[in-house]
DNA sequence: GTAATTGCAAAAATTTTGCCTCATA
DNA sequence: TATGAGGCAAAATTTTTGCAATTAC
């Protein structure tokens, strides 16, 4: 958790974040790490991750939920979707609004509702391609 | 991937899926091991990873993405929807069946869409009590 | 000058795998 | 009895952390 009162802007921030706006993957730390290393080649692995995390914390990059095998992260913090091909796996964004409706009944949960977040599935150009439904 | 031509009901397989089953929550792999463990003391890390993963491609469990650092399972497959706290992080299903409305237009990514997934979040009960709005 | 941040390296946490033995069908 | 599955332990992957040196403010 951010509990720093103060934040410094230091090379190693500002180029992975503007590296992460560049792409327009979702990339792990990994492939964070070994882009930003084109530029700074001595940046260490831990640098990235604490980056990541602080510049996720401060709104100014989103952590995904899209892979529960690692962490991944989006530049690009305009609210929009993601769609994953069912069969090759690759995400992408996705130039959608989707509204979402339900009835309001059954609150029993107790929780109150302050927003949700939809994602998409279904096949992507290159698999369609490979195998015609 | 499911490659064997056949899968033999063990002991073991038997009671990973049962246990998940009755559980309301979404487990971690170690909390699987954990429960399990306590009907079958001898069971190894190994077997619970490889039994989630085959009931997961069966479609007898379900591999849930709501948490990127680690697996979780969730033996309920009817389709239901999840919530998740944003003070605390806990995850409960939810009585809510979310319609998703969007508009056709801009399918310019390619991709064919076969479907959707939502996912509210907002405060949970006992976070509502600890810190009212 | 002070304290946040870095690089490095070690440790922790999570997941996968090889191999031999056991047990289901 | 053939082979899928399990137990165990080692390896691979991913993430976190401690610490001395550096750097932003």
């Amino acid at each position: 958790l951010l509990t720093k009162t103060q934040t410094r802007t230091t090379k190693q921030r500002k180029i992975i974040l503007d590296e992460l706006c560049k792409v327009k993957t979702h990339p792990t730390v990994d492939e964070v790490y070994d882009i930003v290393r084109k530029r700074l080649p001595r940046i260490s692995l831990g640098t990235i991750y604490r980056n990541l995390e602080m510049l996720a914390e401060q709104g100014k990059i989103k952590k995904l939920e899209i892979d529960n095998q690692r962490m991944r992260f989006d530049g690009n913090t305009d609210a929009h979707s993601h769609i994953r091909c069912i069969i090759c796996s690759s995400v992408d964004d996705i130039e959608i609004e989707p509204k979402v409706i339900w009835e309001e009944d059954s609150l029993e949960s107790g929780y109150q509702i302050l927003g949700n977040k939809v994602e998409f599935f279904g096949k992507c150009p290159k698999c369609r391609m490979r195998e015609p439904e």
